[in-house]
DNA sequence: CCTCCACAGGAAGCGCAGGAGT
DNA sequence: ACTCCTGCGCTTCCTGTGGAGG
């Protein structure tokens, strides 16, 4: 048994834990210095007094992206240039023009009262604030807004519109975009004005590959664990995973998280392939159970059914199979009905049921195999393709709840 | 061999929501 | 503001299929 004081004074395996968290920004970045390069050359001509570069920024989650941008913005804070300005903002929070514009002002005029403005009293804040500059010259000022996740923003065009136009209304003083995104249709819904506006510039991020991201695992690992805490191959094992991942490093962070977690609970707080492994069973776990989360309630009723069955020793038909319990399509289409007559809802057709299962085997929640010989007539065998009382426990969280 | 079983999955159509057109 | 149209989720109806049973 350890002491508390040993627990205490975090003799174990964590060192710093929000070093493998994904809000975590590195001071260096590996393996991204051509893309960050090509940031700072778009964003550059601020230094010199003109306009940046409009950039446009893409690439999967987990490549960097926004790390990246971030550096290069705190970097430009660094120089302190007068009349040089930088603000970076998610726009799952900032989804509209008027709030982007807003945010803006928000940041640079403090003072400012932030409700009761029209659009255009907004714009002509923000108009006059570049033109205006800050020391007695006044030079005019150049702003870069970046602009993460750019994709939600409703109403874009308006948005990328007024944003560009606002170099043509000023005097002095510029402002540029940096938007980023990782949607790869994004291009498509964009007005063509507005995309040819945007796209001045544009840095793709490739996904990691495996050495790339054992590298940076390594490196997050040493300032995240005690030593001797992560073996070296399970550092390479977490990285051959997330490569096939589409290169998420994000992933690959939250497997040697969960893995510290896990082995918390161990005797000898060693990080090894098996962890590794525990890890992203459970990661893979959360993310079913997220899917389930998001399901019509209908078939979420009909994975509850399963379920059921799968606890219900009892239960007639079931077929052996190397181990594994089967179960009848019609029977649980039966069972299926049943309780949503319970529930008090109209149980879908059997078309329809038929049509669900097809969706949930595609989204790796039940697997489905013909019934071949043995068998009469000719349906289609069920299971669950994760442990039933999980799956009725993440049911129950989003609709039982009687 | 034929017939029946227990479904699979295509075709048609229905009611509704939301967007385009006027 | 209104109609019209389209897409979507769904039901109803129907034909197809492979093995079991007689």
């Amino acid at each position: 048994m350890p002491s508390f004081d040993e627990l205490l004074s975090g003799k174990g395996v964590f060192v710093d834990k929000s070093v493998l968290s994904p809000h975590y920004i590195p001071e260096t970045l590996h393996f991204r210095d051509e893309e960050i390069r090509k940031i700072m050359l778009g964003v550059a001509p601020v230094l010199q007094g003109t306009k940046a570069k409009n950039l446009f920024i893409y690439g999967g989650t987990g490549t960097g992206k926004t790390s990246s941008v971030r550096q290069v913005i705190a970097k430009l804070k660094e120089r302190g240039v007068a009349n040089v300005y930088s603000t970076y903002m998610n726009c799952r929070v900032y989804d509209s023009r008027y709030k982007v514009l807003q945010k803006i002002i928000s940041d640079f005029k403090p003072h400012f009262s932030k409700t009761g403005h029209s659009f255009s009293v907004l714009y002509e804040e923000l108009l006059d604030w570049l033109e205006q500059g800050s020391g007695e010259e006044k030079k005019g000022r150049h702003l870069i807004v970046a602009l993460d996740e750019i994709d939600v923003v409703k109403d874009l065009d308006n948005l990328v519109y007024t944003l560009v136009r606002i170099n043509d209304d000023v005097q002095r003083g510029s402002l540029a975009i940096i938007g980023v995104s990782n949607k790869v249709n994004f291009k498509q819904r964009l007005d063509p004005r507005s995309k040819s506006a945007l796209y001045e510039e544009e840095v793709v991020f490739q996904p990691y590959n495996a050495e790339q991201l054992s590298g940076i695992l390594r490196n997050r690992a040493a300032s995240a664990f005690e030593k001797g805490v992560v073996d070296e191959s399970a550092v390479n094992l977490a990285s051959a995973i997330a490569a096939g991942e589409n290169g998420d490093a994000r992933y690959a962070l939250l497997l040697l998280l969960r893995a510290g977690e896990l082995c918390e609970e161990l005797p000898d707080k060693k990080i090894s392939d098996s962890e590794i492994e525990r890890a992203r069973k459970l990661a893979d776990e959360d993310k079913a159970f997220e899917v389930i989360s998001t399901l019509p309630e209908h078939q979420q009723l009909l994975l509850y059914s399963l379920a059921c069955l799968a606890e219900d020793v009892s239960y007639r038909k079931l077929v052996e199979d190397n181990g594994e319990k089967l179960y009848f399509s019609g029977e649980v289409y039966e069972r299926y009905a049943s309780l949503s007559r319970k529930l008090g809802r109209d149980p879908r057709s059997s078309r329809w049921y038929r049509e669900y299962l097809n969706e949930l085997e595609l989204l790796g929640l039940v697997q489905m195999v013909g019934s071949g010989k043995g068998v009469r007539g000719h349906t289609t065998l069920l299971k669950l393709a994760y442990d039933a009382p999980r799956v009725k426990k993440a049911v129950e969280k989003t609709i039982m709840a009687e």
